[in-house]
DNA sequence: GATTAGCACTCAAACGAGACGAGTGCTAAC
DNA sequence: GTTAGCACTCGTCTCGTTTGAGTGCTAATC
């Protein structure tokens, strides 16, 4: 199925050309603007052999000419020139991730937006936070009001857990100190998938105190907690109506609706294996009222074991080449970035 | 300028049908639909005046007449008749906030959802932490890493803020927790926009292990605590698409990237004075993007001292009747949902 | 004096016929 | 293998026409 230079040529140029106008490609313009040693008429025969061989759609007999997912597919996994960014765009991206923050939603949101003003795409972050993956370091409960209380939970990797708690009785501050030095000692190296059981277990010795904790705590977890995505952040999303694919206002309702559906949204953000960076082009991404668009993913592992992945949404008619350039430099800047908290924390 | 009564009747009917329909109304309507004693002759000679009074526009010589925002302003205040609220919603209502939780960011969220699904709008909930308001009632510090704690802010109406922050040295659990029983209980009182302030005084006569984290404490503050806004969700953007006013996508794109800008919206929630429940309309909403629209907000103050605004936005045609009795739902159920909170908290 | 029937007038939207033009496929010549 | 040429397709644009909902005004009616 390889494809001699020529027709490989002009299905680029054809992909190319689409992707800048969104208008059907003609063989005159591909004449023109591309391949001026040929006429219209020979790359009318060469489109007419792409379209058989499922490179190109034909919209209708006297339109031009689209490329279709398939070409799609072997643009992005063959046909993309590395597209370096310019100087003012990569010190653009570094100034976003400047100032440090432990604040994983500040961070999201600052990826978020950074990203959608460069490619105007929509992008969605997502973090999360395996909580098999994840082990108690330590614990501490926080007096927050007469029966109420906070509970804390820090990871091996420094993440942090919080959710408050009601408590049959009312503690002293001293006293919870105690039970946290307690719980703490006991519980760590748990991993926090393990917790539930593991505090039914100590609540089997427990006294009469320490019960009615142990109980609160695996009665009360946060709705956060049922699922493993800690945040998730949309930017961008006006930029979807800037295509002309969705100047009819019933599409980019429906894509926007997607966009709403939390589960949704974590889902195509979700499905990309083990790769560090997929594309998934039309129906690829795996949900019916996506597959006119593209998914771009790219995962990064956090230094405390969260997992954070940056998705771009847009029409399949995507800039793949600029996309993939920048998600790799917000990469690069990223890991930089924790690289330097990690530094800091190492040497101080 | 009192209208008499049946100008009045007749501009109510219009502003009725105009929001039902978007479309312009002609006097036959009116006379059909709403008042079949008179012929649409009369009615027009009535039109005629209240376009004259400046409560109707008509968009040319053709076409019917469609309400001003001084229409609406009037319908607003004296035409509105209360709407109850069906058995399903009142229900559904109560059914959204039937489970207690203490994350501000899921209630919210729960808002949201229900009354965009509820209204057919957009919903924006901000709450909002007055820090000169909050007064510190304890402060913990946790450790986290080696040289990184998590600083625990708790005030006396019980909302929690925390950060984390880097500390040039190692500091064990213990020592820690001392560190956190002296600084609770002399700040203990201290409201929370004086606590910069106070820290300095502090770290005067510090021992140096002491200062360390004061000087952590003063200058690592979070993003989120430059504002007193700590939590905007929005919900139902999609909603938007469905009328026809924003048929037009640039439209449709320019309030969407309103909603996009966290400051513009936390401004178009913002100004309603000290109202308890208020309705902007059109140029009232204070912002040139938003002229079409009108902006209803309702603010309930949290026991914890916090005050959470709710608002609706949509084309200046809104229902008004629905919109209000719905938001006052929400308003019970929220305070019976605090309400029981706090009487849960009293027993124990 | 208020109401209404009647009528001329307006104007956006819907419709339809052409003209246009970008595009195709095919054939024949180079 | 390439290309010039030509007939054909079909969406889009343009423009005049029709339609119909609506208005304002006047004169007759209650």
């Amino acid at each position: 199925m390889d494809l001699v230079d020529r027709k490989y040529r002009i299905l680029q140029a054809i992909i190319d050309d689409y992707i800048l106008t969104a208008l059907p490609v003609g063989s005159r313009t591909i004449s023109r603007k591309y391949e001026q040693k040929l006429s219209s008429a020979t790359i009318r025969n060469e489109m007419s052999d792409l379209e058989e061989l499922g490179y190109l759609d034909s919209p209708h007999t006297s339109a031009g000419r689209v490329p279709s997912n398939k070409a799609y597919r072997l643009y992005v996994d063959q046909m993309l020139r590395p597209m370096p960014l310019s100087v003012e765009e990569t010190a653009f991206i570094n100034s976003c991730f400047e100032r440090r923050t432990h604040q994983v939603a500040d961070l999201s949101t600052r990826i978020a937006r950074a990203l959608s003003s460069m490619t105007h795409y929509t992008t969605a972050v997502m973090t999360r936070s395996p909580r098999s993956e994840q082990v108690l370091s330590h614990l501490q409960l926080v007096p927050v009001a007469d029966r109420r209380i906070l509970l804390v939970l820090v990871t091996r990797g420094g993440a942090v857990r919080q959710s408050v708690l009601d408590v049959p009785r009312s503690i002293a501050p001293d006293e919870l100190y105690a039970v946290s030095r307690i719980l703490s000692a006991r519980l760590e190296g748990t991993p926090l998938s393990a917790l539930p059981g593991r505090l039914v277990e100590l609540s089997g010795g427990a006294d009469m105190g320490m019960a009615g904790i142990l109980q609160a705590m695996t009665e009360q977890q946060p709705e956060e907690a049922q699922s493993d995505v800690s945040a998730l952040v949309i930017g961008g999303r006006s930029n979807l109506l800037s295509f002309p694919e969705y100047s009819d206002v019933d599409k980019a309702k429906a894509l926007l609706s997607v966009l709403e559906t939390r589960e949704k949204v974590v889902s195509l953000l979700s499905n990309n294996g083990e790769m560090e960076i997929s594309v998934r082009i039309g129906p690829e991404t795996g949900m019916e009222e996506t597959r006119d668009c593209s998914i771009v993913t790219a995962s990064y592992r956090l230094s405390d074991g969260r997992v954070n992945t940056i998705g771009l949404i847009g029409p399949t008619r995507m800039q793949y080449g600029k996309v993939l350039s920048v998600l790799g430099q917000v990469g690069r800047s990223l890991s930089e970035l924790l690289d330097e908290n990690d530094r800091l924390e190492q040497k101080r």
